[in-house]
DNA sequence: CTTGTTATG
DNA sequence: CATACCAAG
């Protein structure tokens, strides 16, 4: 089982830059994709429905702005739109799809880059979902939380660690957060599961030369329920062409799915 | 004598176009430029001050919005910015250079086409205009008005004037009041003087393929004083390479400028 | 369709 | 610096 999640940070411009062709090429079970910045009357161009998946957005109601979605080969018993906190909800960061015992999540959690206030929110998002996270351990079911988490955990994470201790993305509560959710809640970094290498980072600042020095960090993740962990058997990051300013996370997951039929 | 007239559609997307090194090679005396579309702190790049001109702008308070230029190879007597109508002049449509006897405009009138009420404005504008035009006259001066002035005259300037007989640019008021510029203030429309051809145009719509199929209108003109009529020596329309939706209108006279000397 | 604006990341 | 938006032409 394939699972990419990618932050197409537009998913109009990623189709422009060849997105969906490199996806046919994938064999992907699903796809995450966070920050599509557009609602789904603007996606009626038949790319953004590429078969042979079922496709679900969740989109923001503010235009341009944030807005989530998945792929799925295998039609979901289930999908989820939000998670019933209506401003969160309201910014399209939540969607979900449930296919047999597993959950696929694609999350895009807030960036508090750009003012003091939308820290706030990321703090508040960050304070109600550890508990909601912790609440799916009691199910009997396996997850996997893809998505832009905006957050690196530990100094392997981004390139200049020490300079961003004050900067959102990796501040100390951020990390602690993070520490939290897996010593805690007991989730695991799928992709660390595979992939122990330094300098490995999904995400490259659009200014300066960010891309070419590979000043980046690592901020989108495959978060999974324990009981993937043994099933993780492989992951990297694509990063031979730019669909956006993330780059596609792609994990393979030794697990039992349906034969893929598609929509 | 050489002068030029060109809508920019934004002086720096001309720019980026390759401009100013076009201009270089022209060896104009008198630049009029409308629609710069920005304001002079933006301008702060060198390529917005060519050698060997003086250099002068008229911005619209509104950012990113209208605005005329010119660049005079000899250092004007005086420079008028504006005409003393308060909401005209906040849109920065008129700047004027005296050289000698002689007075070069650049002139941006209003555009209609974007709401009913923007056309009450530009009969407005042509409503006082015309009385101050007329009032020119009086003097013992010459007059060349380069600019956009939003309309064509006659079905030979433009390709489709029978479907455009109700759209902004092309409607009876609007020909009327070019007929009594003529004829009745005794205005010469220059180009037309040395160039009888039809299918001549300066402005080409950016949707469809106008350019293309040289679907344009002729809206751009150097208006002058009878006494220039006999100066004209030639008019062409620069249409090998674009620097905006709109052409440069090239215009040679003989008259008798001082030697210029650069700023 | 294109320019330049603004908000957001 | 890039992707959206919007106003204007």
């Amino acid at each position: 089982m394939r699972v990419i999640t990618l932050n197409a940070n537009g998913i109009r411009a990623a189709a422009r830059k060849g997105l969906y062709p490199w996806l046919a090429r994938q064999r992907a079970d699903f796809v995450c994709l966070q920050e599509t910045r557009a609602q789904e009357y603007q996606l009626a161009d038949r790319c953004f429905r590429p078969r042979p998946f079922h496709c679900f957005y969740h989109d923001a109601e503010k235009k341009g702005y944030s807005g989530v979605a998945i792929y799925s080969r295998h039609r979901p018993d289930r999908v989820v739109h939000g998670l019933g906190w209506p401003g969160f909800d309201a910014e399209g960061r939540w969607l979900e799809v449930q296919v047999g015992r597993l959950n696929i999540i694609s999350l895009y959690l807030p960036s508090g880059t750009s003012s003091e206030s939308r820290q706030q929110v990321k703090f508040e998002v960050l304070e109600r979902l550890l508990p909601y996270l912790k609440s799916l351990r009691r199910k009997r079911r396996e997850y996997i939380i893809c998505g832009d988490w905006n957050m690196a955990h530990k100094p392997i994470d981004l390139k200049n660690w020490r300079s961003n201790q004050k900067n959102s993305g990796f501040l100390p509560e951020e990390r602690a957060w993070l520490d939290r959710l897996f010593d805690e809640a007991g989730y695991v970094d799928g992709h660390r599961v595979a992939d122990p290498r330094p300098e490995v980072y999904t995400w490259w600042s659009n200014r300066g030369r960010a891309w070419e020095k590979n000043v980046g960090w690592r901020i989108d993740y495959q978060i999974i329920t324990p009981g993937l962990r043994e099933r993780v058997r492989r992951a990297r990051v694509y990063t031979a062409r730019r669909f956006s300013d993330h780059a596609p996370l792609i994990m393979d997951y030794d697990w039992p799915l349906p034969d893929g039929r598609g929509c």
